[in-house]
DNA sequence: GTGAAAGCGCTAACAG
DNA sequence: CTGTTAGCGCTTTCAC
């Protein structure tokens, strides 16, 4: 109905509903008295020309732009699409839409990020990375807009977000527990991540002891090495394995069954991250300790939101909860509470 | 050095460098004639005050926002994160930044991502999927800005970007014969996909006959029954197996491993779409079929800024080349053309 | 109740 | 070579 030169402009609108620019202002916005029937008349006229409002000039005015950056160094995706999701379904409905910008660990592409950002004038940044224990390479201290970070370290006295991993690791442990494990050891990541040595804690924590910790890398054939050197020996063998990610769990998982030794029947194994991908396809299915990253998103978003809006937010580390995913792999419940039906199609 | 208040504006920059500011606006922006001093004068002065534009005010005048957006239903993010990566490396540099907008397959949901776009006047959009025989669920036809599509199906006489499957099918399977494979069968997804129709005729027109294909599921374990299938009649059995994805060759590998059948000694194997995390942890890594996605990404951002800057484009689909990426399923060169050194970490 | 006028921060004619 | 003037499309006092 516009097509080709320009879009309406308030003013077609005011012309159609014969009255002034200001009142045609004032009635879309619901805001100024008038009749309601002169209110009335000028959304009609503007729902007839697809009046459309231009941001720009109105955010001009307002000094808003119903816009925010997400900053993220995850080139990977795998923990910046889920955070993604959360905040963007918890601003859409505000109007707000997200800049995606993918850093690497390239300070000088940070900058140019955050500039191209700053003078959009976003309303606030999020800061998401794959490591709460590492920043991101670029300084978002002094910024002119609020900043939250997720899974990322900020600034001191920063509002952040992240995962519970102590709760999520317990519920894993006391799940294995509750399914008369007696000899749960726990598989997992490189030490120096703070994520580990925390999964880590909550294992002793649950276990009530020292338990047995390996710590490797956060690949497959990592956890087909852990199980090589777990049963490599006589004597007493684990009749549960915590694992530190869903990698390493499904390279227990198929290293137990290449030995012959029944999932879950004689060993329950658990994974963290609840990776779709790699938790669905492991034969059995793995039961896998989720992030709940898409709340973690929400959550960010909404935040960033009240305090561009200049509401006061406690500062702080927030810690969201996880939630145990229970498939195959630990015998448990058969009810397998996984969010999507079928498998995720592949190639296109 | 503006920390709280205001933020400077161009007409601190000219009082401070003590010029008008429509000069110091033509300084900046290196338009007008004036002496090389009083330009220099101006953007030190701009650079001491820590000067930035607002994007806003600017694009109210020029009717450009800086800004494009990304529409894709492609939830699980394969296909959209390289596309993205690949936009926003076409388009930084020259100021532009892009937001993404994950619409799912509900049409209201892309009505709204695609409202709110169009209010904050995008120079133009990119839609992105994940099946280029299906369209997002979204109108975007008659648009006031121009859409460019990747990797899904656009109106007709737009303008559109996909992989050249038949070329990377063919590269693969002549790969598996310059190997001597003799008996090379294809295990794919389901006949009703356009790719997968596209990957088996490449596979036909090289072996030049009938071949033997067989259509399935985009999953591991259809790649296992597939193995079952294939190996569990006497008689010749294959030497090489083209797959249609990373899932079903993974899933082949391990079935072949199982049997006690060698690859690549025995049987070489080739997957499609060289997805990272499937790929390089299959023992032995998979050597696979990259669609060069981000590739498609650049193409498709620099396509639609030409688009939006008035330049005219030739509409119509446009076949990006696949490049094999040779890892040790297929015992080729011993030579591994990936780009990335070691895993990608997973959790945190 | 409604409208005229000013102005957000910047650029682009057009004078001087 | 530089400055003055007029807006971009919208919101918002403040009169009427």
């Amino acid at each position: 109905m516009n097509a080709g030169g320009g879009r309406v402009r308030i003013y077609d609108v005011a012309r159609l509903a014969e009255v002034s620019v200001a009142t045609a202002s004032k009635a879309l916005n619901d805001t100024g008295r008038m009749t309601e029937e002169t209110r009335n008349r000028v959304k009609a006229a503007a729902t007839e020309l697809g009046f459309r409002p231009n941001a720009m000039a109105r955010g001009l005015i307002q000094k808003r732009s119903f816009t925010i950056g997400l900053l993220t160094n995850d080139t990977y995706g795998r923990f910046t699409l889920p955070v993604m999701a959360g905040i963007s379904a918890a601003l859409v409905d505000r109007g707000v839409s997200v800049f995606l910008c993918g850093i690497e660990d390239d300070p000088a592409l940070g900058r140019v990020h955050l500039d191209a950002m700053l003078d959009k004038q976003v309303d606030g940044i999020i800061a998401s990375g794959k490591r709460i224990d590492r920043r991101l390479p670029v300084d978002l201290s002094d910024l002119p807009v609020p900043v939250v970070y997720a899974f990322t370290e900020g600034q001191e006295g920063s509002v952040t977000l992240v995962s519970d991993d102590f709760q999520g690791s317990t519920e894993a442990v006391e799940h294995l527990l509750a399914h008369d494990r007696k000899r749960v050891v726990h598989v997992t990541g490189p030490e120096t991540f703070a994520s580990v040595r925390e999964r880590a804690s909550a294992y002793r924590a649950v276990i009530g002891g020292e338990g047995r910790v390996l710590y490797g890398t956060w690949s497959e054939s990592w956890g087909h090495e852990a199980v090589a050197e777990l049963w490599g020996t006589d004597g007493e063998h684990p009749d549960a394995v915590f694992c530190g990610n869903d990698q390493i769990a499904r390279g227990v998982v198929d290293a137990l069954r290449e030995r012959g030794i029944k999932v879950p029947e004689s060993v329950s194994v658990v994974g963290f991250d609840n990776w779709e991908i790699v938790a669905s396809q492991t034969r059995p299915p793995l039961t896998s300790v989720d992030m709940n990253l898409e709340a973690i998103g929400r959550e960010a978003g909404r935040l960033v939101l009240e305090l561009a809006e200049g509401k006061p937010v406690e500062p702080g580390v927030r810690k969201l909860p996880c939630r145990l995913v229970i498939r195959q792999s630990s015998g448990g419940d058969a009810a397998v509470t996984e969010r999507r039906g079928g498998l995720a199609t592949a190639a296109d």
